[in-house]
DNA sequence: AGCACGCCGACT
DNA sequence: GTCGGCGTGCTC
């Protein structure tokens, strides 16, 4: 009987292949298998979605299969749909899907089964060997004595650094042999968790919290809303604790920024059990390590960024996803899946408990917790006594400002310094100036491939855009009329930067931004300074803000507040609520109450005024409303549609045919084709439509129905398009 | 997405 | 004369 496979194959069609099985083929193909497969001219590795026993297609258009990559399915079963559902939620093939969940190294067709390991050991020669026979040889000598007390792995022999040519003398002797046994799996913690450090005690709060969640062990979604400084992690902490005790593993998501040395440590501290970390600056081999080492189990504990969502456990205990509203835990690129809605289905499926931590819920989550489909926890105390935060607002209205910089936040800064304490400004432009004009006739300096100006960075004496790779020296004339009369416009960290050290000559400034820590782990040695109190002026962009406590801070001051909630964006707002809420948290200790400055043209908004009197959790609510108000998500769903050609009129013309393909009315809306925000990019013209819906299976159904004649389209093969669920901004 | 084929411009 | 630019078409 002729035997078939259907292929998942990591291309951006949405379907898959066939493919026969030929006899010489011993393994039984199972669903969940790599196998690798010729396609064309090449030869990729998929994974088998379906076995059947007869095929449509004629026998000349079907190709045999090469080889089956697995003994047994990759992914547990609970992985292997939740990729599915997901290739259904983001519209994108289950290839695609799959090539996100799986190692870069399985995806080349590495073994997927823990590696052998090799040993060294003496043999029956080398035992009866004398030792006096290698005085000679102190290399050898050092290795041998070594090999006599116990067997060497392989790295070790490395790590101990004994020498690698002794290694072969004493083979080529016949003394010593290269063995290998395969690794055994040490799974002792689910039997016996030893625990390394004493647990804190819980407050009342906490103790609450950790009551209720331990309670669950079935599929059930929490939301623990915890001001920063409340405590989340130890109540982390006590909830792992319980779930490792019954022998099953947690998984830990984090945001992309937040992964550091302390975090992890603080879970290897308290358990002594292994804990896979799995992070962008892995190489694939180390991240297949810590892929195995969470699928056979010996892993308890598995900490990691966004796409650490998809490590297989063998005993599935509980998903823990800290600072829920980072923007980091949907992916941009290719297909953008958010790792929070994800992690919410993955626990579903697996039937196991999902906690949510944050200081400044979502309003997705915010939502979902009050209409009660997640429990919802709080934390409201700070652990210690700090002092509650001053909060003010700078009215800048016709005042002058100096590097964007007012008289009273100089003031205010000159108080702090003055007592020896740390000031952190937030500017969210980096560079020297936002653009460069012509005093003459008010030029402004565009970039020739993107509808934005450019930016000028003065200390590299250039003009750069920040939307492509474009860049220029600073021109000595203007463009357009010739004049010399050429300043920047606007302020950015960088002038920030050197004004300050220029205004205040006692106290060292520090920018952070991506100009100054491009270098890999610099972020981390500026930070380290600051700690050590090197600085006493901290400029930096939002990257500043993220995840890192000072405490030596006593005034957060933001610049540019107008910019920053008056944005195109609709989630602007929410963003700023949630970076004002994040840094006045940070804000000073017990001993050294904090102060939070606002400067703003608009000192009546009533979205400052809430946020600043009445906190986080009412203005997210107000904001929720108003996004009901707009038909904005999570109220209504949203798709938006991306078409990017030489020509405006492609792009224009095939958004235009798309939304002809869409229903509308009283539920269904289109909205577009519009300019993207930024019109022109990298020389092309990018357009974008907007399709919503009321509610989100009225948005899988339209669009599944109507994606099969999109693809049809003949504009769509001439333009690059690209659809983005839930988009987390419109730009 | 790759990878080939194919058809036009500036170089040894 | 060719090397190479990227438009177009196909992949079980």
């Amino acid at each position: 009987m002729p035997l078939f496979v259907e292929v998942a194959l990591p291309v951006p069609m949405r379907q898959t292949f066939s493919y026969q099985v030929p006899d010489h083929i011993v393994i039984v193909p199972q669903k969940g298998m790599r196998v690798q497969v010729p396609f064309g001219r090449q030869q990729l590795i998929g994974l088998i979605t379906a076995i059947t026993d007869t095929c449509s297609l004629t026998p000349k258009q079907i190709k045999p299969v090469i080889s089956i990559l697995d003994e047994s399915p990759l992914l547990p079963d609970s992985l292997y749909k939740l990729t599915a559902w997901a290739a259904r939620y983001y519209f994108c093939s289950l290839g695609q899907m799959l090539s996100q969940a799986i190692p870069v190294a399985l995806r080349k067709g590495a073994e997927s089964k823990a590696a052998q390991v090799f040993y060294w050991s003496l043999t029956q020669d080398g035992r009866a060997a004398d030792i006096n026979q290698l005085n000679r040889a102190p290399a050898q000598r050092k290795l041998f004595s070594a090999l006599a007390e116990r067997d060497l792995e392989q790295h070790e022999i490395t790590t101990m650094e004994l020498s690698k040519t002794a290694l072969k003398a004493l083979d080529d002797k016949g003394w010593i042999s290269k063995k290998s046994r395969v690794g055994t799996i040490n799974l002792s913690w689910r039997t016996e968790l030893e625990m390394t450090e004493e647990p804190h005690r819980l407050n009342p709060e906490q103790a609450i919290a950790v009551a209720t969640l331990t309670q669950h062990k079935n599929y059930h979604c929490t939301l623990l809303e915890g001001v920063t400084g409340s405590g989340k992690t130890e109540v982390y902490l006590a909830l792992l604790e319980t779930i490792l005790k019954q022998g099953k593993q947690a998984l830990v998501l984090v945001p992309e920024i937040g992964l550091t040395p302390q975090t992890i440590n603080r879970f290897r501290r308290r358990f002594n059990v292994k804990v896979a970390v799995i992070h962008s600056g892995l190489t694939d081999n180390q991240r297949l390590d810590a892929w195995r080492n969470a699928k056979t189990g010996e892993a308890a504990i598995i900490i990691g960024t966004r796409s650490a969502l998809f490590t297989p456990m063998a005993y599935p205990g509980v998903i823990i996803l800290d600072e829920e509203h980072d923007s980091s835990f949907k992916q941009q690129e290719g297909v953008g899946y958010h790792a929070r809605d994800l992690a919410v289905m993955r626990g579903h499926l697996e039937d196991i408990p999902v906690l949510l931590g944050t200081a400044t819920p979502s309003l997705e989550t915010l939502q979902n917790a009050l209409s009660g489909r997640y429990q919802h926890l709080h934390l409201g105390q700070r652990a210690g006594v700090a002092e509650k935060v001053r909060q003010g607002i700078v009215d800048i209205r016709n005042q002058p400002l100096r590097s964007g910089m007012s008289h009273a936040l100089l003031n205010e800064m000159r108080i702090h310094l003055d007592a020896g304490n740390q000031v952190i400004l937030f500017l969210n432009r980096r560079g020297f100036a936002p653009a460069l004009i012509c005093h003459e006739c008010g030029h402004l300096h565009e970039c020739d491939r993107c509808d934005a100006f450019f930016t000028v960075h003065q200390a590299l004496g250039e003009i750069r855009c920040h939307h492509c790779s474009n860049q220029y020296a600073i021109p000595k004339q203007c463009h357009q009329c010739g004049s010399t009369m050429l300043a920047g416009q606007g302020v950015g960290t960088e002038q920030l930067a050197s004004f300050l050290e220029k205004e205040f000559p006692n106290h060292p400034v520090v920018r952070i931004d991506r100009d100054t820590t491009s270098r890999k782990g610099s972020l981390e040695a500026h930070l380290n300074s600051i700690h050590k109190g090197e600085y006493k002026i901290l400029v930096g962009t939002q990257m500043l803000a993220k995840g890192h406590h000072f405490p030596d801070v006593t005034l957060v001051g933001l610049l540019d507040v107008d910019g920053a909630l008056f944005s195109a964006d609709f989630r602007a707002p929410e963003r700023f609520g949630q970076l004002y809420t994040q840094v006045s948290g940070r804000a000073g200790r017990a001993t050294k109450p904090g102060t939070v400055l606002m400067q703003t043209h608009q000192s009546d908004n009533a979205m400052l005024r809430e946020l600043m009197h009445k906190g986080y959790g009412e203005f997210a609510r107000n904001q929720l409303h108003e996004r009901k108000q707009a038909l904005l998500p999570p109220a209504w769903h949203m798709i938006l549609i991306r078409a990017e050609a030489h020509l405006a009129a492609d792009a224009d013309m095939l958004l235009t045919q798309i939304g002809a393909l869409l229903p509308q009315n009283d539920d269904c809306e289109v909205i577009g084709p519009m300019p993207a925000p930024l019109d022109r990019k990298a020389g092309k013209y990018r357009r974008q439509l907007l399709f919503q819906t009321k509610n989100r299976n009225q948005l899988q159904q339209a669009f599944e129905h109507a994606l099969p004649q999109i693809e049809l389209l003949p504009l769509a093969k001439k333009c690059r398009w690209s659809l983005d669920r839930d988009p987390q901004d419109l730009l």
